[in-house]
RNA sequence: GCGCCUGUAGCUCAGAUGGAUAGAGCGUUUGCCUCCGAAGCAAAAGGCCGCAGGUUCGAAUCCUGCCAGGCGUACCA
């Protein structure tokens, strides 16, 4: 709501400037002045012209006060300080256009710049998920909705690499480790997936352990590494038993990933493979283009020979010395003439802006309990499937460590002329989730001193390191339901548990998303599992408290509607009470409201969903503030009760979409 | 060595595009349940914003150089 008014205050301030001293001016930043009473939205654009006009900065804004005042929804334009002009906004005039759009359930107007797709997940199929994926999951869940919010055509890729080392080393495990046949692995994952009963062990669990006793093998016996190399390339030409297991494995290993995603509420609408990539040539496609812009070329002699390279510097400048630095160059294709995992990455992007002359096929592969399909690829698709990829812009979430590669695909994207789409191309990278030195100790991990000197402790899956997601929800959701029962909210155990799972969700997605991209997690359960303070039952709380305050009002008002609250009131009655004595703590709340739109167009161009999450942490706090000092119900005075509602209805349904674009749902009771 | 990231209160972190008095949560101390549920509210204490220069009317924010930590720099993914 206020977006709209910002963008008018930036460009109106560009207009006067072109016409009171004939200046071209960029947009200016706004900020908010210190407090209320000196006004809404600031500016100090001012500064900066005073240095071009040579002109004091007050004299400018006090020149421009009377060409920028004359904005609809803004009251006045004072001139304060050095030189800001801060901006009074209209009061009631705002409330009203906020409520009005916080009441109609229409979304933003449909984006017409075509498809996002953003790529998220993408765990190796080979053992259960644990909290980094977590993280990058809800990071990419979460961006997915801020897109869509602001009326993006978005879909949403989970990348599967089926056809890799760690695919291969689990197949090793099974046939070597445990001497199992396709058929027993066959009937290990019909009796992990029973319905009705829980199983011994779960699939994943069980190739979480299994992968770690593999790499256990390969350090006792290096001559078992051979195995591997045997497996994998038995795995990526596709036949054999070995090709079927890895298959088998894969697919069993992504449903359960599936389905422990949805217990956070992520869905995906596409599942691309790796393993078509290579059945339908992708990566053919993508070399003959290569070599054909000459991107790649062949190494006839030193270190690399007998690779395809790529030159990772910008030829040498003239008179500058030719460097051969070996680090300049990356092999995109072994000596041994199989691709490496970048050059699959370069064939999977160029795919996704549709530059590639090739698509996949397409199969339906699970459909959610809403109906929602996620389809996945296939070499002979169905007719009739949607139209995936095509993008006009695409985000891969991925973390940190992985950005030099994202780099060398960008770099392709370039050395191929395509510098339109490689800035399309984003690398949504995030830091890893690490454990606290005492949470490693506690789940039995030996640490040395040196170690324990450590920020933090690494997660290793290949040691078997870590804390699986589906634990972790469990944990959260257990500690929840002991809360729900002792505050006597529920009876019903089905109640109860419906309760603590959104709980439990809202407290670990809040906890994942609190943090900005850039900083390591060090997780502690302890931090983890709270529910006071700065977190996702915080906001909850703060939501259902809103919520009880109509239904008790409704108690005595059976007509009463929240939505159709502000016929009640006329403009001059919003007048009167944000100018009266408790004007500015109703406006402070009201002006926080409106900024949602502000917020949810700052984290997509920051790419930093942790915007989003501080926004509705504010509001929160301010709300309850809002609630501890005007008691509502038993107001005397009807018209100023009816007012209270207004506001309480404009934070509760802002608050809503801001938890809900973090994938978080509001229990009935808390 | 080179590249990227990080350094703000006891701890964990916000401070996007330079702006007016540096903010939160946790922890500590202290008040508030006969008033819409205390998963809450109010208050106190707690800061050479890693260090040193520079640019600017103005720097936690930009530039340079240091210091400390992390990650990357594979014919692994």
């Amino acid at each position: 709501m206020l977006l709209e008014i910002q963008q008018k205050i930036q460009s109106k301030f560009v207009e006067a400037v072109r016409a009171a001293f004939n200046l071209e001016v960029s947009p200016p930043a706004l900020d908010a002045p210190p407090n209320l009473e000196m006004g809404d939205i600031s500016l100090a654009g001012c500064f900066e012209l005073a240095k071009q006009l040579h002109k004091a900065p007050r004299k400018i804004a006090e020149q421009l006060v009377p060409l920028v005042s004359t904005l609809e929804g803004v009251e006045r334009v004072t001139v304060a300080g050095a030189g800001y002009l801060n901006f009074h906004l209209d009061r009631a005039h705002t409330a009203a256009q906020l409520s009005a759009r916080r009441s109609s359930s229409s979304t933003a107007a449909r984006s017409t710049s075509g498809k996002i797709l953003v790529e998220h997940t993408s765990i190796n199929p080979n053992k259960a998920a644990h909290i980094g994926h977590l993280r990058n999951a809800v990071l990419g869940d979460t961006f997915v909705r801020l897109l869509r919010f602001n009326g993006e055509n978005v879909e949403v890729q989970n990348y599967v690499d089926n056809t890799g080392v760690q695919v291969a080393d689990v197949v090793v495990g099974f046939l070597h480790l445990e001497k199992k046949t396709l058929k027993d692995v066959e009937a290990l994952i019909q009796s992990t997936t029973a319905p009705g009963q829980p199983p011994a062990k779960r699939f994943d669990y069980y190739c979480w352990d299994l992968y770690a006793r593999v790499f256990q093998l390969y350090e006792e016996d290096k001559e078992t590494l051979k195995l591997r190399a045997q497996a994998l390339k038995d795995i990526e030409e596709g036949h054999g038993e070995t090709a079927v297991m890895a298959e088998l494995i894969s697919t069993a290993i992504v449903r359960t990933h599936l389905e422990t995603m949805l217990r956070l509420n992520i869905q995906y609408d596409l599942l691309a493979q790796e393993s078509e990539i290579l059945k339908l040539n992708f990566w053919k496609a993508a070399f003959e283009l290569l070599k054909k812009e000459k991107a790649i070329r062949f190494e006839d002699a030193g270190k690399s020979a007998g690779c395809w390279v790529m030159d990772l510097k910008e030829a040498p400048a003239e008179g500058e010395a030719e460097t051969t630095d070996i680090d300049d160059i990356k092999i995109i294709v072994r000596s041994n003439g199989t691709v490496t995992y970048v050059g699959k990455d370069i064939a999977y992007h160029l795919w996704k802006f549709a530059l590639l002359g090739k698509d996949f096929g397409y199969t339906p592969f699970h459909r959610y309990p809403d109906g929602h399909c996620v389809w996945r690829t296939t070499v002979d698709g169905q007719p009739d499937a949607p139209s995936f990829g095509h993008a006009s812009s695409a985000y891969a979430v991925i973390d940190t460590r992985q950005s030099y590669l994202q780099n060398i695909v960008k770099a392709a994207f370039h050395t191929l002329g395509y510098h339109e789409r490689a800035a399309n191309l984003h690398h949504f990278a995030y830091e890893v989730v690490g454990l606290t030195s005492r949470c490693a100790e506690e789940m039995g991990v030996v640490l040395s001193d040196e170690d324990r000197q450590r920020p933090y402790v690494e997660v290793s899956g290949r040691k078997g390191q870590g804390v699986k997601a589906d634990d972790l929800i469990d944990t959260l959701i257990a500690r929840a339901a002991e809360e729900v029962s002792s505050r006597d909210m529920a009876q019903d155990p089905a109640v109860v548990q419906d309760y603590a799972r959104k709980i439990a969700v809202a407290a670990l997605r809040y906890f994942l998303l609190k943090f900005s991209r850039r900083v390591i997690i060090a997780f502690d359960f302890k931090e983890a599992l709270a529910f006071e303070g700065e977190t996702g039952p915080y906001l909850q709380y703060s939501i259902v408290r809103a919520r009880n305050i109509f239904r008790k009002f409704s108690e005595s008002h059976p007509d009463f509607q929240p939505a159709q609250i502000s016929r009640a009131l006329t403009t001059e009655q919003l007048q009167g009470f944000f100018k009266g004595e408790d004007g500015p703590a109703f406006w402070e709340l009201t002006l926080l409201a409106g900024q949602l739109e502000t917020m949810v167009a700052q984290a997509i161009n920051s790419e930093e969903p942790a915007v989003v999450a501080k926004y509705a942490f504010r509001l929160g706090q301010a709300f309850n503030n809002f609630y501890h000092h005007f008691h509502i119900l038993n107001e005397p005075d009807a018209s100023r009760q009816q007012f209270l509602l207004y506001l309480v209805h404009l934070t509760e349904r802002t608050l809503t979409l801001a938890t809900e674009h973090m994938g978080i749902e509001i229990p009935d009771r808390m």
